[in-house]
DNA sequence: GAACCATAATGGTCGTACCTTTTTTCAAAA
DNA sequence: TTTTGAAAAAAGGTACGACCATTATGGTTC
């Protein structure tokens, strides 16, 4: 068990948020690292000077923030977790739902992030990376040529190929948002890939986008890209036609004409 | 108060989570309204035949998640709220936090992010809305013309520009991470300030890029914030010179040449 | 009508007892 | 000596009951 000995009582009020804090602080900071574990509940409960049901709160509200994880038995206790990005995307996803944003937003974000991705994945990943990309993309275009086509191996694939080329920037933070966002949209996207014609589009695509990032060709590789998303895009709007038809287009206009008129 | 028949008891050994699972379903699928509350605690318990301790800390799960507001006293209770993006980001950031970044990757990406924002704010913000936005930047010159400068008010200010150019995008997604990035990475940015060459030229290309925006100029608007960012690199590297000195390069290059050459 | 106080509803805290799960220990059996 | 299995210990999980703090409401008094 970790030593711990900078931890002050809590405020009667709000002290099972106050002893969440402190021992969030504490976990951010590395005072406790990763893999360690916290005292004992009764131990806190000491340490803290309070009820043992103000630290089990705390300790369920960082739970749920991912930040530990709670074994039972002898040796149990809250071990401070390796945060994964998994996280960030359930909250992500609850957001998405519970506002019901468009998937169609979701897509233009996607459509952004991998346009800079790509720029800087041909500018820096090496050769290498590049040609197991393009193994990837012909792999996953081999897929879709057997008769038994299984769905989620196939946009697992997918998945993995956005990843990759993420990780080829260089850059952790676009793998992260990568993940987060494709976690977070995945509720939405699994029926895409009962459309035959949309399965075999985005394999192409993928392989013509491999092939002009190995020969470094950004504004061709970019052009690909930029045809996936429209692709997808219109997939996604025939599945819920009820967006964008002409008519909702036309009513969006004077709306904003209406409110540039103000 | 919500009239709800449609819990029932949980099971042992891990009711609290049993508990918050149901009322999560509930509220997700809108059997309770945003703005509703919840029955009191101690009727819950009669609910879920269970202790009061286990729906304390299912609601806490709750409300990390974001999902319901509690208020105490008469007519308190836990109320469904609606969920907001500033909730979402935060554990994103939590993750950023957790896995220390170079500060240039961070900027990078600050960067290609702020490019996509920029256009999209061009093209989708109102009138009133870039208006709103020059407003703002003139207000962040003018607290820099003044003789007692508050840092943290400063920062403040430039946080909420940067919301804002992501809002006016019109999709939630890039405010979602906009917010994750300035509330993982504030830590940085507060030393920053401390440079008055740093917080008075911040302040000029906010105006300058503001002023573009409200024109509908993208490419001068995204010259300015080129600058804004290739100044952040350069106060960034300067405080650790560890990074990008002339030999530095040299031997990152010839890294990349042995890698290509396997 | 306004200020004030009593009351009730409700979340917040504390303490204790007991249950369940998991690890460790240690002694009996093979 | 090794294996096995029962008991003990450590830790989280649950239940209950009492009391505190905060807030809304309604009645009382001036």
């Amino acid at each position: 068990m970790a030593d711990v000995d900078f931890f002050i009582p809590a405020q009667v009020g709000r002290a099972s948020e106050d002893v969440a804090l402190q021992i969030e602080a504490a976990i951010i900071e590395g005072k406790i690292e990763p893999g360690k574990n916290l005292p004992s509940e009764r131990e806190l409960q000491g340490l803290f000077q309070t009820g043992r049901g103000v630290i089990r709160e705390a300790l369920r509200a960082l739970k749920q923030k991912g930040l530990i994880e709670v074994r039972k038995g002898a040796k149990g206790g809250a071990f401070v977790k390796q945060m994964e990005v998994a996280n960030a995307s359930e909250s992500l996803a609850l957001f998405l739902k519970q506002n019901h944003i468009p998937p169609g937003q979701v897509i233009e974000f996607r459509e952004s992030l991998d346009r800079t991705i790509t720029t800087l994945a041909i500018a820096r990943g090496t050769e290498a990376e590049k040609k197991g990309l393009l193994r990837k993309a012909l792999k996953l275009e081999e897929l879709l040529r057997q008769p038994t086509q299984d769905p989620a191996c196939i946009s697992e694939l997918d998945r993995e190929l956005n990843i990759d080329l993420a990780m080829m920037t260089g850059n952790p933070i676009f793998e992260w948002i990568m993940r987060a966002i494709q976690l977070g949209f995945s509720s939405y996207d699994y029926t895409l890939y009962d459309d035959p014609e949309y399965r075999t589009r985005t394999a192409t695509n993928w392989t013509e986008t491999a092939r002009e990032i190995l020969r470094g060709e950004p504004l061709r590789a970019l052009g690909f890209s930029t045809q996936h998303y429209a692709l997808l895009q219109k997939c996604i709007e025939e599945k819920n036609g009820d967006l964008l038809t002409g008519n909702a287009l036309l009513e969006m206009e004077e709306n904003r004409e209406q409110q540039t008129a103000e």
